[in-house]
DNA sequence: CACATATGATTACACCTGTAGTCGGAGAGC
DNA sequence: GCTCTCCGACTACAGGTGTAATCATATGTG
């Protein structure tokens, strides 16, 4: 169950992680503008991804709400995983090493990894 | 330049990443034998990635050496950031953080975070 | 030199994705 | 009640991806 969630369906769903259940013209006034999207096209994704089976739909009047049957932080679980997997071998240390390397993490960053860190320890 | 490399696509710069230049059967024979790709597959991909411009090749006799262009560290960068750009709204600290508290880091990975901070503060 | 072989080039084809358009039925207006 | 309209369902279509097969050509072999 539960299969990839595209790019582009993926602004539909963050459009419903944020406030839910909506119907399809209200997803469609909160996407992005600058996406550009005719309403068809937001339907196409609503549909697809109720066959996906991360959208569930329920009628109110002559049409749908519709809600995530998925989590965002289940999403980004899996997300993250298959980046850890296909690119660092699976374990998450290297990642947060890389990042640390190569991402100029402001004095913030650090203090908040720092804090982390600590916490981790304890 | 350089467009996206796709997940099967991924398994040949793999092999080229570790070792290059390569023939196309070189190339097949490094490839992950649980993949159980015919070599046709694998000249196509070649192809791609040549089309892509992320590989190059010299003749080598009546053969093609292949070689990549892109280094896997600027690939695993750019996916790294599309990962962050998606999903935690483009800066590395909330990944770092998530991935803390998600992901169960053993204690010998808590000890490298604690000496890549270290060395962040000094 | 004619033929079998190895290789790269070209073509195939189904499924996914981005981006819609069209069809058909349920209410809303005359 | 007949017609217009709004909405979901179905259909479309090009480009990317996974997974190859076929065509053409250069090469070594007898």
């Amino acid at each position: 169950m539960s299969e990839r969630i595209s790019e582009a369906e993926l602004a539909v769903m963050e459009v419903l992680w944020r406030e839910a259940p909506l119907t399809a013209l209200d997803v469609a006034a909160r996407i992005d503008p600058a996406r550009d999207w005719s309403d068809r096209t937001i339907k196409t994704m609503l549909g697809r991804l109720l066959a996906k089976g991360v959208l569930a739909h329920e009628e109110e009047g002559r049409r749908y709400l519709y809600r995530p049957l998925v989590a965002r932080s289940d999403y980004v679980s899996g997300e993250s995983q298959r980046l850890i997997d296909r690119l660092f071998g699976g374990r998450a240390a290297p990642l947060v090493a890389w990042l640390a390397e190569n991402h100029d993490l402001s004095a913030a960053d650090i203090a908040e990894l720092d804090a982390l860190v600590r916490e981790l320890k304890s």
